[in-house]
DNA sequence: CAAATTACTTCGTGCCACGAACAATCACAA
DNA sequence: TTGTGATTGTTCGTGGCACGAAGTAATTTG
């Protein structure tokens, strides 16, 4: 019996109980997980649909949707754009900015408590891996 | 500009990205998300509706359909249990088994080429962590 | 045996994602 | 300038996923 499973294992067993936490706290939030990626995308800036969906690896025709309905919750505003007439700019709304930072910090807050029990140099090196792995990740899995 | 992002954060892009593969890997072999999870639950043996939908996270309303779409489609099958009349046991076909096979086999070379690159020191340490952090997340992430 | 519990299903609702087809606009070249 | 081709975003139809409320059948419990 094996006692520890290799690492692409680990990853996908946490990947499943990461995705559900997000579910979770998306519930109290009222979010669902794509809209919460979705929000986090925008935290910063104003995004066309065409790079948003590039950000998120979705269809452009599944992102009007979703879009769609977080614009109809008011989480999010489309903008026209002065240069270009075909084009449309995604715009966090102060409602929607105020949703993404209670999912954020109820996400970290809870994923920090997760981690809270591993010793300082163990979490600092999981995250360098973690980062490593995340930079080589466009060559290997594609996109 | 930060240039190392924390665990947390590490964690929720590599989720990101896992999903995305599964995804991925799962158009290839004709299986969504939901369907590679559960079959990777019955890997080993045959499971009722109550405890498959424990272990997937899922209501039993929810579950019953995902059964009744994989059934359809050959993947599974609902066999009665002989000491309860109101039970059911969901197995495995042959079918799905060998799709099975074909999504974790190319699911674990994809994830073994994204850490392929690693250390083997350093890959050993973080399963290690994955495996620590994944112990102790029942009791941090409730459910 | 009656009542409470358990196992599973049905139904209605809403969200999510895809691909094909379409309209408007832009960029560029003849 | 006027095509021509690419790009931007949308609509529409289809199918899958997940939930909760309500229902049926079988089992357990008092």
């Amino acid at each position: 019996m094996k006692q520890t499973q290799g690492a692409a294992s680990g990853l996908v067993r946490l990947t499943f109980l990461v995705q559900n936490l997000y579910a979770e706290i998306g519930r109290d939030c009222d979010l669902t997980a794509a809209q919460a990626q979705m929000l986090c995308s925008l935290a910063d800036r104003s995004i066309g649909m065409a790079e948003l969906s590039g950000l998120l690896c979705l269809e452009r025709s599944s992102l009007t949707g979703l879009v769609d309905r977080a614009q109809q919750r008011g989480l999010v505003a489309r903008e026209s754009d002065p240069h270009d007439r075909r084009a449309v700019k995604v715009t966090l709304t102060p409602e929607g900015s105020k949703a993404l930072h209670r999912f954020n910090d109820e996400l970290t807050e809870r994923l920090d408590k997760l981690l809270a029990d591993l010793p300082t140099a163990e979490r600092d090196r999981f995250a360098k891996t973690l980062n490593r792995v995340i930079a080589e990740a466009p060559a290997v899995l594609g996109h």
